[in-house]
DNA sequence: CCTAAGTTGTAAAGTTGCTTAACTACTATC
DNA sequence: GATAGTAGTTAAGCAACTTTACAACTTAGG
């Protein structure tokens, strides 16, 4: 074995500011690394990360490669790419745009469907997991605080959703 | 000008089940950008988040590669070629490792120093803002349920601070 | 003690997922 | 109806990772 010279644990939010940036990143780490062990245990193993962000941004009624851009903080270039991994994997499909004839119109298909329903149910399980943990109240309360914060963000900073890994 | 068709605004915690990773992500993001546009302002522009997420494994004792491929979630080849950047940029340094002469220790230099110890303070800084903004108590709670959550981990996810962009 | 197996760090090559640049097709402005 | 701007796509390039392979060293077993 190696030598863990006692010290610090692999993983431990470190006291000092550094905590909450530590923390916000092994939450999130931690949920996409469930939900996406999850979606492979449902047979669901074709799909990464930028696609759940993606389809919240495709549901209910599509967009277009543009607002997709937008939405994931990416180039038009990339979100053209992402579209054509989702469409060649059979989770939406390009329509043509009904007023712009420049654009397209991109949309779940059903088998994309079910993959947002299968990611709803299952981060819906984890959020219960943690309200079993921290309680209602605080669940709650955790929620509106962020809220609030990314209600607040500066408009140059934090543009888009951009994926992750 | 595009055609926005009414409907959904660019970036929005949609609500369901998506609503927390969200959050998560447009925090975490927000922060990340925040902190190096700061650092950019203050004159350190030549470093990425990774340097940030090594920095808080490196200090205060230092670490080996492995270790900080541990904690980053990489394979102890990206570990290495980090603190290549890092080195050539003058914040870290390798010494021979005292017990194991495989082994190295790479550990902060003064610069490092200088950039984690301006890096904290504007965390602080940060931190404080949203403090402002959700007040103390509720500020208090919201780390201690991240907190919560992040010991609560199922050992096989979460597994590291894989740098994110 | 001495060999076999494991660990550490690194280098070389390959992969992934983005960007930039360039282009076509279409729309809006004047 | 020319001019300028926008949507989507393609091709080439790049950054940051992985995989594979290896030399140096350490540890465990007989």
């Amino acid at each position: 074995m190696g030598h863990e010279q006692t010290g610090h644990p692999a993983v431990a939010a470190a006291p000092g500011s550094y905590e909450l940036v530590i923390l916000l990143a092994l939450g999130l780490r931690s949920m996409i690394d469930q939900l996406h062990q999850r979606l492979g245990e449902a047979g669901i193993s074709d799909v990464r990360p930028a696609f759940g962000f993606a389809f919240s941004r495709l549901a209910p009624d599509g967009a277009t490669g543009q607002q997709l851009a937008v939405h994931l903080g990416v180039t038009r270039s990339a979100a053209s790419q992402l579209v054509d991994e989702m469409e060649q994997r059979g989770y939406v499909r390009r329509l043509p745009h009904p007023t712009d004839r420049r654009g397209k119109l991109v949309v779940l298909t059903e088998a994309g469907w079910r993959c947002i329903r299968l990611t709803e149910a299952i981060l819906a399980d984890l959020e219960a997991g943690w309200r079993g943990v921290i309680g209602d109240q605080r669940m709650t309360e955790l929620i509106g605080s962020l809220r609030q914060l990314s209600a607040r963000m500066p408009h140059r900073t934090g543009r888009g959703l951009r994926p992750i890994w």
